[in-house]
DNA sequence: TAACGACCTGAAGCTGCTATAGGTCAAGCC
DNA sequence: GGCTTGACCTATAGCAGCTTCAGGTCGTTA
């Protein structure tokens, strides 16, 4: 009845819902060699495991901080080949921290360039009356 | 001799250096009707005024915080037409900002999965030896 | 049994640039 | 004068990263 498949399986909505990418963009991530290791059931639907579903969650977080596919792709490719190349992503993680960091700042940047803009737009308003 | 044309008339890579919006990314912007106010000399070649160029520097804050082309046209659009709009256009820029602040939020979040992502690698290359 | 909903595929479309090809013009050099 | 160089110009094609659409397969439910 009610049972969602094996427990520790998810089905694609549920990855979507949890991890925040849309379901067009995970079929998509497969596609593009993010995910190749996703599974099939008999019916030809994904079934995704906790450590997919983990998986796309790290993807969609490098993705929001703005990781190029292809550098996810070569991430990707780490991941897949095991544990033997911890190192190597760790390394890769400690790289795209710094760039989130640059992005943070330029961000914040932004925010003191707009602050200062509504400013002058009150001064500009204060000086029509 | 050394004379940069008029003073207080820039040269498009001027803009495109002070502005930090690549000169093809000028051109488009234009073409799209984000300032399709921006002069031109005898020659055909552009010439911004001081304001041209504040007016760029808001436009790269904008989009570099996610503002999407439809609202910056919206956004032009108002500035084009005078300082009636200056009320409107506060409205917008505060929604914006809102907007803006949601994003270094989730950023943050990222951040902190990113980190956390870093501790397993660590825990788990102690727990390799 | 028919209709619904959740999944599937492949391909086209969209946004925001970026790169390329080909041309104009002024300045500097021989 | 003729030649090259460099900064600009246009128009168009290409690219990244999705999203949307058309059309199809299941399993469940009324």
């Amino acid at each position: 009845m009610g049972l969602t498949g094996k427990a520790n399986c998810m089905k694609i909505s549920e990855v979507s819902e949890r991890t925040g990418l849309s379901i067009s963009t995970i079929r998509f991530y497969e596609k593009s060699g993010l995910c190749p290791f996703i599974k099939r059931g008999t019916d030809g639907k994904r079934t995704f495991s906790k450590s997919d579903a983990d998986w796309l969650e790290l993807l969609a977080s490098l993705r929001a901080t703005g990781m190029p596919m292809a550098k996810m792709r070569a991430f990707a490719n780490l991941y897949a080949c095991g544990d033997d190349t911890i190192q190597e992503r760790k390394a890769a993680l400690l790289v795209h921290g710094q760039s989130l960091e640059d992005r943070q700042a330029e961000l914040d940047r932004c925010h003191t360039i707009l602050n200062r803009k509504l400013q002058r737009y009150d001064d500009m308003m204060k000086d029509q009356k």
